[in-house]
DNA sequence: ACCTGAACACCGTTCAAGT
DNA sequence: ACCTGAACACCGTTCAAGT
């Protein structure tokens, strides 16, 4: 019954993750102090006992979603064969709409330049590996890593654009199937449907 | 002499313009009426003559932005040989940095997303038409259209990222020569080098 | 150790008053 | 027709005071 007195007690990690579920939501835009300290049941002023000021929030919750999709990348790296691990990857591209909302808002965003650009040489370079193991030549290998990754960033923005007279999900649908054939040598068309329901 | 009295009297478009460069410059959260006030030489109070609020600015500069675009792709349309147009669309994506940079900024935004759409549309319509006039089915010239497309986009958000270690624009010219070879049928080294340089 | 609550600067918005 | 200048609500930030 002492609810009057009950303090928060919120941690740092609820700070971040509550930024980030914002940002997916809603844009870097709509992220504001007095909104998140309400959500946590606080007041405002507790936010600047865990950050110094927005900004520091900001890469904190970077380096939470760095984190995040290093995992997730090194799972991935457990499966052996090449072929089945890129479309693993294609699969997690499918999925992860939070991952990929953040990455549509924050791209743009020069004060996580580092961060953006960090998680990206990662994904390059895991696609690059991938390719390497699969026969082809360093040059042939890197051109293929950036095409995969632009077509995925581009999907990304597909994916954002609900189309009202062609249905955008058959669009998309067309789309991955066709990126599948060029960015995974041999793949069959059980790998599209794999991609493209799992 | 009368510099004190001479009042600026600044038009519309002379809002939109300025607002149109800050968020190429900056993105859209440094858009901000006193900057703008401030470098058109008035004060913030007369922002409110021209626009009920913010985000009218927003729509007018998105219109100002989608009737560039699409004056552009109609300049394109002249030409008659669809792969020469289809290089020409490439040189363009090479250039109009301001044009990318307000896409990326942009594309996230939901408050303009129909615009983005319209636009996407129209370019997608204009990547299908061409491939179509070059033979292809319509699935196949859709499929191509929408790779080209999410290449373009993932290309640009690249380009954002200069990489320390290896030269980002090393980089960028290894994937557009890659991407050119598989998004316009049949083209030479010298299409290749026309994009890169010119 | 973590939070409250009041304070201040600044931006978005309004509007009466100017030219 | 277009702009100024003062006003107000609201957000980011600070900080002394609370538990």
């Amino acid at each position: 019954m002492a609810k009057k007195k009950q303090v928060a007690q919120r941690s740092t990690e609820d700070w971040e993750e509550a930024a980030l579920a914002a940002i997916a939501a809603g844009g870097l835009r709509v992220l504001a102090i007095p909104d998140l300290a309400r959500s946590l049941g606080v007041t405002k002023g507790s936010f600047y006992w865990h950050f110094r000021g927005i900004g520091e929030l900001l890469e904190a919750a970077m380096r939470r979603w760095e984190e995040m999709d290093r995992v997730s990348l090194d799972e991935l790296k457990a499966i052996a064969d090449p072929r089945e691990r890129l479309t693993a990857l294609f699969v997690q591209a499918m999925e992860k709409q939070q991952a990929h909302a953040l990455y549509v808002a924050l791209s743009p965003v020069s004060e996580v330049a580092a961060s953006i650009r960090r998680i990206t040489e990662r994904r390059v370079r895991f696609l690059f590996d991938a390719y390497r193991e699969l026969g082809l030549s360093r040059l042939e290998a890197r051109e293929q890593a950036l095409l995969a990754y632009t077509a995925y960033v581009g999907s990304l923005h597909l994916r954002r654009q609900t189309s009202p007279g062609l249905s955008a999900e058959k669009e998309l649908r067309a789309y991955v199937a066709h990126a599948v054939k060029i960015l995974i040598p041999k793949a069959t068309r059980k790998t599209v449907r794999r991609i493209l329901r799992e």
